[in-house]
DNA sequence: TTGTATGCGTTATCAA
DNA sequence: TTGATAACGCATACAA
């Protein structure tokens, strides 16, 4: 019964008493095979195990049915969460999802890239590490799709996927200006990403239109978007003078926001009374958190899900056009903005 | 110069000028090709920009390079910090590892696997749903090494690398004990998963050795490990008459005990005089929570790390035998148990 | 309806 | 040192 390797359809068809084409006819186009012999087949399979070897399907179509996702940091819940929205549209497609993670390193996101170029995955979904890398570009030309996420691809060369990043700014310091804040703080970094520009510029856009002096809008460089970072960001928020120290804080995500929390209850400050926090996102742990955020909701899954259908497009539709979809945040206002009780 | 498929290495043999097989052994066994025309051939797989089709090569190897690591619940950065570690083993042996999210849901973890041994995967890690389920012995006598990921293999027939689950929960409750409560809940579920019960076992155990009163110590079984399930546990908590209220509670796992910190908080409580908090397993969020929370702690990364080296050597291995690994869990106290200040 | 033959891209064996 | 050739497992075009 056990032979050393995994049976192939040969061993099938020799089991079933049938030729090799009947048994891939059985798997492929059962239709056109009489249901006696089908069954026969089949039942051949069954007892041998048969699984069908994928690398030989696969060096046959040219193709695999596999997809993959490059995440940019699989520490950030929020990245999970796009995978997620790709996975269920992967799987709608009856495709596999293969998640890669580059934590914010070039060198690990080509070392992913190739490997998954030499898997001859049907498309490609990346939230990279610099979208203008000339990796991706040589990776499209080989005609594989991609698909940048959560990033815009600039000069329209593949598709993108993402929000309105200067919107978000606007809207979270808007709200922040409608809470009667008069003096606000920008946290986040490094300015290297586009997006920690594209939200400090709506934060300042939204500033000058309200009429607000430009002074009274700090923006507090960090060298990156964590935990740790927010930590330190209220450190340096605290060390500031009383009558310049800003009264409220949009921080560039959640990460940041929750670390920049952390530290103002620790050193005794209530939130919002003494200091609003807006973050960016809305990961599962804002609202979890021991004074729920404010946060800018981008559709997470959405965003997954509507990437992983321009990939599929992409591939298959021979009419198809690169597009940039731009998804509209929302705010999502909790008590560390908005005090419930008034005492 | 661009031609309709990938260049295959047929195309760079025609274009260096040489045979199929010198272009193989360029890259399999360079040191027997003349220097001289090494180069020819290299420049030639530049120029076309030729990549190796690895399903081809997989299925004349009859294995691919890959892991694959099916984990249980990708809301959990446990399950992240676990695959991190895994991944890094995986680079170490020149290995590409397969990310897979299961979700809980049985149906989705039977779809995985099946591709996954379609891909003919090296090696398959898998935090189950069920341990016990008999399509991770199939796929075991089908020759593909599987080892279980934070879950005890029971009947030693895969590789294993967990905890001492029931060490932990003594740990936790020797701790509250220390600090002097007398009345302490466990909070947790649903009771199926093997490490609730293990982790609850323990905390009666040091329980009883330490002569406490069995009623006075508390389960309160919850429909499942998420933060929303931690937060009613609070909210049943504080239902309780206050002369048996636990005065503090340990959770199975951080997700838990953050959702229970949250509500405790909301509620007024003080952290940890009114109650006292512990979780499991230490996720990055449990230092950043508001008061940051003690939990123990589970070494994530090692326990991917080492799951990734028995399944390497289950399949490189010939004398290799079947491993249950059992990692120490250590107590990290943070100020939800300890008050840092006394007034 | 079923069987036979060919090729996908790679590696390995053997001969030159 | 290099070249020719077979084989991996499957899908398909074509023949029977």
């Amino acid at each position: 019964m056990a032979i050393g390797r995994s049976p192939s359809v040969k061993d099938v068809a020799a089991s079933a008493g049938v030729s090799l084409g009947t048994v891939s006819n059985v798997m492929n186009r059962p239709e056109v095979v009489s249901a006696a012999t089908r069954e026969r087949v089949e039942r051949a399979m069954a007892d041998l195990g048969f699984i069908r070897n994928e690398s030989a399907r696969q060096l046959r179509a040219g193709t695999s049915r596999a997809l993959a996702y490059v995440m940019l940091d699989g520490s950030n819940p929020f990245f999970h969460d796009v995978a997620q929205g790709i996975e269920l549209a992967a799987e709608d497609a009856d495709m596999s999802l293969f998640i890669c993670n580059s934590n914010g390193r070039p060198g690990r996101e080509e070392v992913h890239l190739d490997r998954l170029v030499q898997q001859r995955v049907q498309g490609l979904l990346i939230t990279p590490v610099d979208p203008g890398a000339k990796h991706l570009r040589e990776i499209a030309k080989r005609g594989i799709p991609v698909v940048i996420v959560d990033r815009v691809a600039a000069g329209g060369e593949f598709c993108s996927v993402a929000v309105d990043d200067v919107l978000g700014g606007r809207i979270a310091v808007e709200h922040l200006v409608e809470q009667g804040h008069r003096r606000v703080a920008v946290i986040g970094g490094p300015e290297s990403i586009g997006q920690v520009r594209e939200r400090l510029e709506g934060a300042r856009q939204v500033w000058a239109e309200l009429g607000m002096a430009a002074d009274d809008l700090t923006f507090l460089p960090t060298a990156g978007s964590t935990v740790v970072e927010g930590r330190s960001a209220g450190e340096r928020l605290a060390g500031l003078p009383v009558r310049r120290r800003p009264t409220a804080a949009f921080c560039v995500n959640d990460l940041l926001a929750l670390g920049l929390l952390q530290q103002a209850i620790g050193a005794g400050l209530r939130i919002p009374e003494d200091l609003a926090i807006v973050g960016f996102d809305d990961i599962e742990f804002a609202a979890a958190a021991a004074v729920p955020l404010t946060s800018v909701r981008q559709p997470r899954q959405e965003l997954g899900r509507a990437a992983a259908k321009l990939v599929l497009d992409e591939s298959g539709n021979p009419e198809h056009r690169h597009e940039q979809l731009s998804f509209v945040p929302e705010l999502v206002a909790r008590a560390s903005t908005v005090s419930r009780r008034n005492y």
